[in-house]
RNA sequence: UCCCCAGUAGCUCAGUUGGUUAGAGCGACUGACUGUUAAUCAGUAGGCCCCUGGUUCGAGUCCAGGCUGGGGAGCCA
């Protein structure tokens, strides 16, 4: 018999169908008389139960059926008798696939921290949150693709091994096939990269940024969607060494082009996962107060739900550096001194405790941030008349803080070279992003969305090495 | 990298001013139970108390160093 997936059979499949279905156990139980079973085959988070009466031939196979055991059942579709769901399975034949040592089976049909589902990976996406932590990552990753795609934007794969590291966005981490055991050394006593594999120098990519940006010189409107590198030695809960990001560039966008393109994005994948994933929401939306039961009142975030809405309906607030130090000066907690960082002088960086602020009290909504002192920004970032300010923006969302990190682009050469040389960046290695501003140059934008914490705030996971499969953080490359 | 906290059964944790044989709940196992919903009830098994060293008659408990995990900060996405 052709398989059914369980999805199926709870949403489509008439009363008195008979199908085969295949998973694995989550829990069994029973008496002398009848046996059930319940069945996830990660085709929804939702389970399908199974029922085996005594008469059945196959009832003393459930006595080598535990949590975990992969299974092949055929029956026929009925109305239950609980009163939990809809439908359940009348099992006539049921076949093990897979058994499982219930002495090791480490996952137990009971709560698990999330700190032990990290020690073992690869069994955690068998549990309801992860099952639907992956499964609302992938909706986000396709609804990322459909939102460029619908809009006439072109999809840049760039290079994940870079022989630049003038971005200057992190540490990197070094590509060689060099023997460290033996490494070649020239007669001054440095290592010798014209004998590596390409002879030269080369790292795992931070961002693709500056690739992306020469294709938008000639294609329009692209963006990046891939695996970036951090050799920073992070431990925190937004944080990891490797993770994907999204990367839009587009020609003839200013800065506010750039923020109203941002916007509509958040807008448009918060909106997406609303729409398609509201079993996985709500389930994820319980796990979350749940978990929060304990805590004082004040200090439980919103209801996820709730959260995600306010993101929809709610237009971010846009303001200026300047206008967002005015506001931290004159801020209560920075009168009281209630600040770790005070905020006296212009030109100071934005903490984490100053976002928060501006976000979580003073707004109590998303906020874009505009025109940052160019001394704490990037060198590509397009510098204002007055000479103390850069067209840059900043996402900050409420709990995660600076979600997406963006700008106008600098288009005239002079002010970029000499952006370069200010900052004593090695020209020889950007001669190729310097020479588009001499080729027919325009006015250009991007922005950075890391995906993790995309996935972190609409999952509503506080530790973002739970909204990857594999988290790779100092330390720890397990899996 | 800095600051704080933690590491005891498969999991979540308790363990008194240092004192003899190490505790619970859940899970697993065995049995009972006429339809359960993380079933219920009874019983059984299960410990390198993170590692190394030190103090002490005696260390799960105190001290030092290390390892691992978590939270916060910095860096950033």
């Amino acid at each position: 018999m052709k398989r059914t997936e369980v999805k199926e059979i709870l949403l489509n499949t008439p009363v008195g169908s008979e199908v085969n279905v295949k998973g694995w156990v989550r829990t069994r139980r029973g008496s002398k008389n009848v046996g059930f079973i319940t069945l996830n085959d990660g085709s929804t988070i939702n389970n399908l139960q199974i029922v085996v009466e005594a008469d059945n031939p196959d009832f003393d196979k459930l006595e080598n059926i535990y949590s975990g055991t992969a299974i092949s059942v055929d029956g026929e579709v009925v109305e239950s008798i609980g009163s939990k769901q809809r439908v359940e399975l009348k099992a006539k034949r049921v076949d093990i696939l897979g058994n499982v040592d219930p002495d090791k089976y480490p996952l137990q049909p009971k709560k698990h921290s999330l700190e032990f589902l990290r020690e073992i990976a690869h069994l955690r996406f068998r549990t309801n949150t992860f099952n639907a932590v992956f499964r609302i990552r992938h909706g986000l990753a396709y609804a990322i693709h459909k939102f460029f795609n619908d809009r006439g934007f072109y999809y840049i794969h760039t290079p994940i091994i870079t022989g630049s590291d003038a971005e200057g966005a992190g540490a990197m981490f070094q590509v060689t096939t060099l023997d460290l055991n033996n490494v070649p050394k020239t007669d001054d006593g440095k290592v010798d990269y014209s004998k590596d594999f390409f002879a030269k120098k080369t790292n795992l990519t931070v961002s693709g940024q500056l690739e992306a940006e020469l294709a938008a010189l000639a294609l329009g409107k692209v963006y990046t969607f891939g695996p970036t590198f951090r050799a920073e030695n992070s431990n925190t809960t937004r944080h990891l060494a490797e993770f994907w990001m999204i990367e839009p560039e587009m020609a003839f966008y200013d800065i506010n082009d750039d923020m109203d393109l941002a916007e509509e994005m958040l807008k448009y994948l918060v909106k997406y996962v609303l729409n398609n994933f509201p079993d996985e929401l709500e389930f994820l939306r319980k796990r979350l107060a749940d978990e929060e039961k304990n805590k004082k009142k004040e200090e439980r975030s919103q209801d996820l739900i709730e959260k995600l809405n306010s993101v929809i309906d709610v237009e971010f607030a846009r303001i200026t550096y300047s206008e967002a130090f005015d506001i931290l000066r004159n801020s209560k907690p920075n009168k009281k001194g209630k600040f770790e960082f005070p905020v006296k002088e212009w030109g100071i960086d934005l903490q984490s405790e100053h976002e928060k602020y501006l976000v979580e009290k003073h707004f109590k909504r998303s906020v874009i941030i505009t025109d940052y002192p160019k001394a704490i920004k990037a060198f590509y970032m397009k510098q204002n008349d007055d000479d103390k300010t850069v067209k840059a923006m900043d996402v900050l969302f409420p709990g995660i803080g600076e979600i997406i990190g963006g700008s106008q682009r600098e288009e005239d050469y002079d002010k970029l070279y000499a952006r370069v040389k200010d900052l004593g960046m090695d020209e020889s290695e950007l001669w190729w992003y310097l020479e588009t501003r001499k080729y027919g140059s325009v006015p250009h934008s991007g922005f950075g969305l890391g995906f993790e914490r995309l996935v972190q705030f609409v999952t509503g996971m506080g530790n973002i090495r739970d909204v990857i499969p594999f988290p790779r953080t100092p330390k720890n490359a397990e899996f």
